[in-house]
DNA sequence: TCTATTTGACCAGTG
DNA sequence: GCACTGGTCAAATAG
């Protein structure tokens, strides 16, 4: 593999061996498979082979492929970035660089099965890697100085060298791969100030860095922006989460398919797969890891890896596990914390967190695209949901964690503008304490049973609606009857019924009404019925609750 | 050797 | 009560 880029021409460069990037059908044939055995060129293969050329996002490469007889014809003229040369260190080739990047017995930190980010060993030097929506890096630590290699959606290459004059190097990776980004992507919106794309061009900020000047020191920028937060750049919550992008694009979930289903703060195993009927693809049941913790989440991925549906289950009796943890574990970044970000156009795309906030709840900051909507719906969990919910019906937490609740959260399938594979619907079930009965809408009790120890039966409940399989589980407790758990499992698919969505329910619904799933800001109910009043006028993401008054 | 995933079997819910 | 289905367990397997 290593021998590979056969088609890259190797010149030296300031002692350094370098190499002219050779034309985008090279390329593409650098990480198109060929011959790749599986492993991170696999990730990286897939990754650029779902990019569509011929979509309307196009990615600095394609720029720079276009400057080089890109087959996709990019870029205009005017906007060609110049032909650029890279350098790699030590006759490090961009192919070798993602070959074998994980040696025997290196494991990259989640698992090694699908490294979207890790640390291992590359050629005695140790190397990190994460991939960002659009562009993957791998920092190299070598002497003291650091290479960021840079490949992006349409395998375009680029390396940078960075000066650790500036830098902290408090251990082999003193400058994070992150802050690296960070750089190029403070770099690029600078840069995308300056550029004149065409008006149909999206930016691609880290991109645009890239493509502004490859070979730039970053020392500079690097010393000023020290405190710049790395944003979530992994793969993972790109994937899935989908939650930042680097740049004003639309984000999309990534190509490649990840083992671990959405990163929402928790960690999960899986504990089974099966193929559920009516559904084409399997669904895999994850449970919570730590220790006494009852939720589960079920998720249904497409075969290519999109996950098209994720439901969880229960509420996590424990604070998420501490980020900088997960970060080691998962090869997940912290989001939380104090960010400074330092520039406007990163202010506008990333979210900026409450110091003490969950990292989820730094996302559902400040959402505006219905997509950002639904990324965050996916990272939230019953915690969230809590805290949302005691914003909405006023009431102090204690009472609200008396109160047994079903809290469906809901996203629609936006699709990304240039993919036609659906956004993960996400759902979120949890019971606990609630008054009963009447939620709105019109219910046929289909069965009972008495449970082992509950002198009461619990009762199961279909909604009348045709077509609607919603249901409801409705459980009183063995030491207090006026103690109910309802579970309910599904979505409504049409309006609380007519007759019992006016007069006096109107009150008790305006929980069960359709919400926007905003924790953060607080709206009245009413303006968030107003401006949702139907569910086919829904917001992306939706909270539905539902409280139930026993008689 | 350890840990996570896979997968067939089992069980409970549902029609 | 039976059959089907979804959810879970746990041994086997993989990394």
């Amino acid at each position: 593999m290593a021998d590979k880029e056969g088609s890259s021409s190797i010149s030296s460069s300031r002692g350094r061996p370098s190499i002219s990037l050779p034309p985008r059908n090279s390329m593409d044939s650098l990480f198109s498979g060929g011959g790749i055995s599986p492993g991170p060129m696999t990730l990286v293969s897939s990754f650029f082979s779902d990019s569509d050329p011929d979509s309307e996002c196009r990615s600095f490469s394609q720029l720079l492929a276009g400057a080089m007889t890109s087959p996709v014809g990019f870029p205009p003229p005017s906007t060609v970035a110049p032909p650029m040369t890279f350098s790699v260190p030590n006759g490090l080739s961009p192919t070798s660089l993602f070959d074998g990047f994980f040696s025997p017995g290196q494991k990259s930190l989640d698992g090694g099965k699908r490294s979207i980010f890790g640390i291992g060993k590359l050629h005695g030097k140790k190397v990190s890697i994460s991939n960002s929506l659009e562009v993957k890096t791998i920092l190299v630590v070598e002497n003291g100085e650091a290479y960021v290699h840079a490949i992006d959606n349409v395998g375009c290459y680029a390396l940078l060298q960075l000066s650790n004059e500036n830098c902290t190097w408090d251990g082999p990776f003193g400058m994070s791969h992150q802050q690296v980004l960070t750089q190029l992507t403070a770099q690029a919106t600078q840069a995308q100030s300056q550029m004149h794309f065409p008006p149909d061009y999206p930016s691609s900020s880290t991109a645009a860095a890239l493509s502004v000047s490859p070979f730039q020191s970053l020392t500079s920028n690097a010393a000023a922006n020290q405190q710049i937060p790395p944003p979530a750049l992994d793969g993972n919550i790109v994937n899935e989460s989908s939650d930042v992008s680097l740049s004003d694009q639309r984000s999309e979930p990534a190509s490649f398919a990840v083992d671990k289903p959405a990163d929402d703060g928790y960690n999960w195993r899986k504990y089974g797969q099966k193929h559920v009927k009516g559904s084409e693809y399997p669904r895999s049941y994850y449970k919570c890891t730590h220790p006494n913790c009852p939720v589960k989440k079920k998720v249904e991925r497409s075969l290519d890896g999109q996950v098209t549906e994720i439901i969880y289950k229960g509420q996590h009796n424990h604070q998420p596990p501490q980020a900088s943890k997960r970060s080691k574990e998962s090869g997940n970044y912290n989001l939380q914390g104090p960010y400074e970000l330092g520039s406007e156009g990163l202010t506008g795309n990333f979210n900026k967190s409450k110091e003490g906030e969950p990292s989820y709840s730094l996302r559902m900051k400040d959402q505006e695209s219905n997509q950002e909507n639904d990324q965050i719906s996916g990272s939230s969990d019953s915690e969230e949901v809590g805290n949302a919910e005691t914003r909405a019906d006023g009431r102090d937490n204690d009472e609200r964690e008396s109160k047994r609740r079903a809290v469906e959260v809901q996203t629609s399938e936006a699709a990304c503008s240039h993919r036609t594979v659906a956004e993960p619907r996400i759902i979120v079930q949890t019971t606990s304490e609630v008054d009963l009965l009447d939620d709105g809408y019109r219910w046929r009790k289909y069965g009972q049973k008495v449970v082992k120890g509950n002198p009461y039966p619990r009762s199961y409940y279909k909604c009348t609606s045709q077509g609607c399989n919603v249901r409801k589980h409705v459980e009183r407790a063995a030491s207090d009857p006026k103690a109910v758990i309802t579970t309910y499992e599904g979505k409504h698919n049409h309006d609380v019924p007519a007759a019992r969505n006016s007069s006096h329910n109107t009150a008790n619904n305006s929980m069960s009404q359709l919400r926007p799933h905003h924790p953060v800001v607080d709206e009245p109910a009413a303006m968030q019925r107003a401006a949702f009043p139907s569910n086919e006028q829904q917001p992306i993401a939706l909270l539905r609750f539902k409280e139930e008054q026993i008689t």
